[in-house]
DNA sequence: CTCACTATTGATATCAAGTATCAATTAAGA
DNA sequence: TCTTAATTGATACTTGATATCAATAGTGAG
């Protein structure tokens, strides 16, 4: 049976823009530090409200940075701000919770190989793949049950 | 071997709004036949401008009524305007030109086989995916191939 | 260590996409 | 035809994000 997660790698978000030849600032540690000690997926407005010191106009321009860097990913989201989350895996795909918005990570052995197996019957060449799996978390899978109750609400993709 | 497209649908934007209940006004008509009649991907902006006589609201809410009757496709995009496509086809994924944006749908039975069959290794319940194929598109390969030249831009998922 | 030079910052203005309001208009059924 | 509720669209507003640019702060040379 593949594995669902594999190769976590070693995350340094200060590093990773002094590799792209940025200068280690105040300001750019304070967001790096920030994402590294929030494990969840966050939006940028988020990171702005709990970094009032920081300018607007810095954290946005530091998650540029590091999704240019491929520290963060940025994660498509139908309505509202997107998300960004600290990539942890070379190349991976996401779980996002439709009731909690949580995101995990995973990589599918079999995944890669289906879409590599679509090369053939694809119209074109293939450059890259994108995908997400919409879940209920398991934590909120178990407060449903403790409220028991109402609807289940699918998402209809 | 599964086969990559199926079941294109019989699509007619008006009536699936008066499914709905929704009247039928000159309004929406003028957004509907104007999507028909548009092969492509578009943006609500563009719909705007090439029919400046419908308000902008007007367009926009013709446009949510839609995607929540399943007519459209509201395909997330990293930076800008989401693009919106006519859903032919029922369950479906979408191939997306990363160099002239051109949007094609695919369905596969074995990327829906894999997905069932992460159920069982993903924690939670799995209650929708979605997936998009990045490629360069046979006519954007001709064109490159006249103009010989340049580089292969991949994309970083 | 000091200086000069460039990168960085952040207040502000601006832009872009999209929604809320609401009076005037229009579709549709009795 | 007439009544009524749905629809429209000009306008103002919200939100997310970028452009500007003077002030500030790293960095490397001397
Ligand atoms: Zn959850
Ligand atoms: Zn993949
Ligand atoms: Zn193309
Ligand atoms: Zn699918």
């Amino acid at each position: 049976m593949p594995p669902v997660t594999a190769d976590p790698v070693e995350v340094n978000l200060i590093n990773a823009l002094e590799d792209r030849g940025l200068r280690r600032t105040a300001a750019r540690s304070a967001v790096t530090d920030r994402i590294e000690r929030v494990s969840d997926a966050f939006t940028a407005e988020q990171l702005c409200r709990e970094l009032p010191d920081v300018g607007r106009a810095t954290v946005y321009r530091t998650i540029r940075h590091l999704v240019d860097a491929g520290a963060l990913c940025k994660l498509p989201i139908l309505d509202g701000a997107p998300m960004y989350s600290i990539a942890r895996i070379e190349h991976h795909h996401h779980t996002i919770c439709s009731r909690c918005g949580a995101v995990g990570e995973f990589r599918h052995s079999t995944v890669e190989r289906v879409m590599r197996s679509l090369e053939k019957e694809i119209d074109g060449d293939i450059v890259g793949h994108r995908m997400e799996i919409f879940i209920t978390c398991s934590s909120c899978l178990a407060k449903s049950e403790i409220n028991s109750s109402s609807g289940n609400s699918s998402v209809s993709i």
